[in-house]
DNA sequence: TAACACTTGTTTTTT
DNA sequence: ACAAGTGTTA
């Protein structure tokens, strides 16, 4: 067994450790992949079938990547029948082949976030309540946390702090909510994603001779990423291994980073609770980074409390200081981080694939993105929007979903007049309120005999009648042709070819029909790889697929050589030689969302911990003095971020210019300053405030301002302000004075907003207007 | 019903 | 700035 030669010891003995429950405590950077891997490889060699081996990672791309390495140590024949994926792909599978159990068809469609939002919306409409308050992200959110923590509508109605939170918020109707919806989607033969993993959970708890079956079947459990794992994914593992008791956990508590959707970090932290006789297993050796990075983030990560004692440290060289680079602007920034990157390839003889520019949230990439055009560098954005949200692909997708799926309402609404076949609103509203005081599907509300019930004029009729012919058509079609046929004959037959056809002269329309071309490539290579393989290649394997994926997946390693643009959670898991950590600024990194709470602030600084333990080479941690945000009309003045100071100075090279503590000193939280205070200042009047201003008329002074920071904002006339005066504006409302910092062109105000509460804004970008 | 002008909210992170 | 939603007109 020469390949545990290249181990050190703990990770040797955690590879080769004897059966029973395990824990793997693995720092970042310290081989958690590789002892995965060769856990497996050990077992497999060790005369366990691969079909006893459940491997469950966080993404599609750590399951192919580790069944890779797998192959390549004990051969293509064992590693492909091993079960390794994410819980969300692997428990649709199983759902699938057990879909009687629980009520649904082998068929049913997966709703992703935006179909439930889309339902929820309907929902709420249905329900004439106020989608002011019940705003659909926010019931998905709510929605979504009930069935992570395995809460259904009738424990969510009983449940005493879920009453008095949504009296609170004025959402009493919750539980009404959360129950139409669960039962619409079983009406629509679908399931959301926080669905796959209850009805998992259901069909094991009301089952018995099922889990039996699966306790029998999966004699060993492997789970990666253990501390993102949420309340509905540690049951269901609980009970798989409860016969077997054969489970390997491993993880890193330091880099929990999901609780916004349920993970617990608790789950890795109480492991010994849940299985007292476990072994524990520390990997503390970093192999991926310099000290100089290693110890810049432990000194990050030991401001939180409540961890798992480890050590973390590297034997690799020294290396760079961790740089903080400040910009006055986020624009500066970009162009500052983008020719860095640039000077560095140059000098230092780098590629762009040695790069990765890292931001707390998706909106950042594009000041980046310009930069990096004007240099002519490759990158590559990932996050966003995936591919498969894109309105394009979702049309296409739905035509899709509804020949294998009839029952899909949410697809239904979205082709039945696309591409325009004279079925109008009023017409669709029609059939919705019959669909609804019926009990029925939207397609089972279209017979002749149905829509003339539901009111439906003569001609509406016939013209749904052609597209009923349609898509049953296309369901027979679905039964008969390989998926890619399939793609192409629908897309043809929908009108939808035509359509973008037609349109794909405009820059709009070519990406319109770049979009379906890049579909229907996937669905080719999607076609043939699974022809090779002798898997199913129809539409409906097809589908069964596609939603779980997310571009990240679906990166190919073949070109590879650009410079990488994500958010740090996507990140995780992934090195690159250096790292620029972006926009490291109070509001953004810690998130405004997570000021509050402690708990928030420490699963931020995780993430930052996460952020700096990317890099191989070196950190740069960037962050800008003014940011513009909706527009470039608003600006409120950035504060770098508290977690600048938790980095140990002896591990970092400050920027020259300015001292970051000095500078948060400034902006002390409690409101007091250092700096003098001024009774009055000058602002922005009457051209600029009252009337509202045209784009146009302010985009050249804030361009400008854009790159050189603190040119002059021009010809401005003076307005006074005094503290305690009234003010109003744009987008915060109403709102008193309560201080004023600096003159001029770098007057601040502090505002006390009746709605918000206390914003710091410059004067010379806020739209602001006195109340007398 | 379609084309259009106008208003509104948006920025947390993802399977 | 921008997309999505609403209302107005032909």
């Amino acid at each position: 067994m020469d390949y545990l030669d290249s181990l050190n010891k703990p990770q040797r003995e955690a590879v080769t450790a004897p059966d029973g429950p395990m824990l793997v405590i693995a720092g970042a950077g310290s081989g958690k992949t590789r002892v995965l891997t060769m856990r497996i490889a050990y077992l497999l060699s060790n005369g366990v079938m691969p079909y006893n081996i459940l491997a469950l990672t966080f993404t599609n791309k750590a399951a192919r990547e580790m069944k890779e390495r797998i192959a390549g140590i004990v051969g293509q024949q064992l590693a492909s029948q091993l079960w390794m994926g994410t819980f969300h792909s692997l428990f649709a599978r199983i759902l699938r082949y057990e879909s009687q159990y629980i009520g649904f068809t082998q068929d049913f469609t997966i709703y992703d976030t935006q179909d439930s939002k889309s339902l929820i919306k309907s929902i709420i409409k249905n329900m004439q309540l106020d989608d002011k308050i019940y705003k659909p992200s926010t019931v998905a959110g709510l929605i979504s946390s009930a069935k992570n923590s395995l809460i259904t509508p009738s424990m969510y109605a009983q449940n005493a702090d879920f009453t008095v939170r949504d009296r609170a918020s004025r959402r009493q109707a919750m539980p009404q909510v959360y129950l139409q919806y669960v039962n619409e989607c079983r009406r629509c033969n679908a399931m959301d994603f926080d669905d796959l993993l209850l009805y998992t959970n259901v069909l094991l708890r009301d089952n018995p001779e099922v889990l039996a079956r699966y306790q029998d079947k999966f004699k060993y459990v492997l789970v990666d990423e253990y501390q993102d794992t949420n309340l509905s994914q540690y049951v269901i593992i609980k009970r798989l291994v409860e016969k077997s008791r054969n489970i390997c956990v491993v993880g890193d508590d330091a880099q929990s980073i999901y609780s916004f959707r349920g993970a617990r970090i608790e789950n890795i932290l109480s492991f010994q609770k849940d299985y007292p006789d476990m072994r524990l297993y520390k990997l503390e050796q970093n192999y991926r980074s310099t000290q100089n990075i290693v110890n810049a983030a432990n000194s990050i990560i030991k401001h939180n409390s409540g961890q798992i004692h480890k050590t973390v440290f590297s034997d690799n060289d020294e290396g760079d200081k961790v740089r903080i680079i400040s910009s006055h602007s986020d624009f500066e920034e970009a162009h500052k981080v983008v020719n860095d990157i640039m000077y560095r390839m140059l000098h230092e003889h780098l590629q762009p694939s040695d790069f990765a520019i890292l931001y707390r949230t998706n909106a950042q990439w594009r000041a980046f993105e310009e930069e990096l055009n004007t240099l002519g560098l490759r990158y590559k954005v990932f996050g966003g929007l995936a591919f498969y949200q894109r309105k394009d692909v979702k049309d296409l997708l739905a035509y899709f979903r509804l020949a294998v799926n009839h029952n899909d309402n949410e697809s239904l609404r979205r082709i039945i007049n696309y591409p325009a076949r004279k079925i109008g609103a009023t017409t669709v509203s029609k059939i919705e309120q019959y669909a609804q005081a019926t009990n029925r599907t939207l397609w089972n509300s279209l017979s002749p005999q149905a829509l003339a019930e539901a009111g439906v004029s003569n001609a509406a009729i016939q013209n749904i009648s052609k597209f009923v012919d349609m898509i049953n058509t296309f369901g027979i079609q679905a039964e008969n042709l390989d998926s890619y046929k399939f793609a192409t004959e629908v897309y043809r037959q929908s009108g939808m070819r035509d359509l973008l056809e037609s349109e794909k002269n405009d820059s709009e329309g070519k990406e319109h029909y770049d979009n379906i071309s890049e579909l229907i490539g996937g669905i080719y290579e999607f076609n043939i790889s699974h022809l090779e393989t002798g898997e199913p290649n129809n539409i409906r394997a097809y589908l069964e697929y596609a939603p779980l994926i997310t571009d990240l997946d679906s990166d190919k390693s073949d070109e590879r050589n650009y410079i990488t643009l994500m958010t740090i959670h996507s990140s995780k898991g992934l090195e690159f030689n250096n790292v620029y950590i972006v926009g490291v600024e109070e509001d953004i990194f810690p998130g405004s969302m997570s000021i509050m709470n402690p708990q928030s602030i420490e699963e931020e600084r995780r993430l930052f911990y996460v952020a700096v333990t990317r890099a191989r080479n070196s950190v740069t941690i960037s962050y800008a003095l003014n940011r513009f945000r909706f527009d470039s009309m608003t600006s409120v003045p950035s504060i770098p971020s508290r977690f600048l100071n938790d980095v140990d100075n002896v591990f970092t090279e400050r920027p020259k210019s300015m001292n970051v503590a000095t500078q948060m000193s400034r902006f002390k939280f409690d409101g007091t300053s250092s700096q003098p205070r001024n009774s009055y200042s000058f602002s922005r009047t009457s051209a600029g405030a009252s009337a509202r201003p045209s784009a146009s008329r302010f985009k050249p002074a804030s361009a400008a301002l854009n790159r050189t920071s603190a040119s002059s904002a021009g010809d401005s006339q003076p307005t006074l302000y005094n503290i305690g005066d009234r003010v109003v504006h744009d987008s915060f409302g109403r709102g008193t004075v309560i201080d004023i910092e600096g003159a001029g062109q770098s007057t601040k105000l502090r505002i006390e907003f009746d709605n918000v509460g206390i914003k710091h804004l410059l004067l010379k970008f806020a739209r602001l207007k006195p109340i007398k």
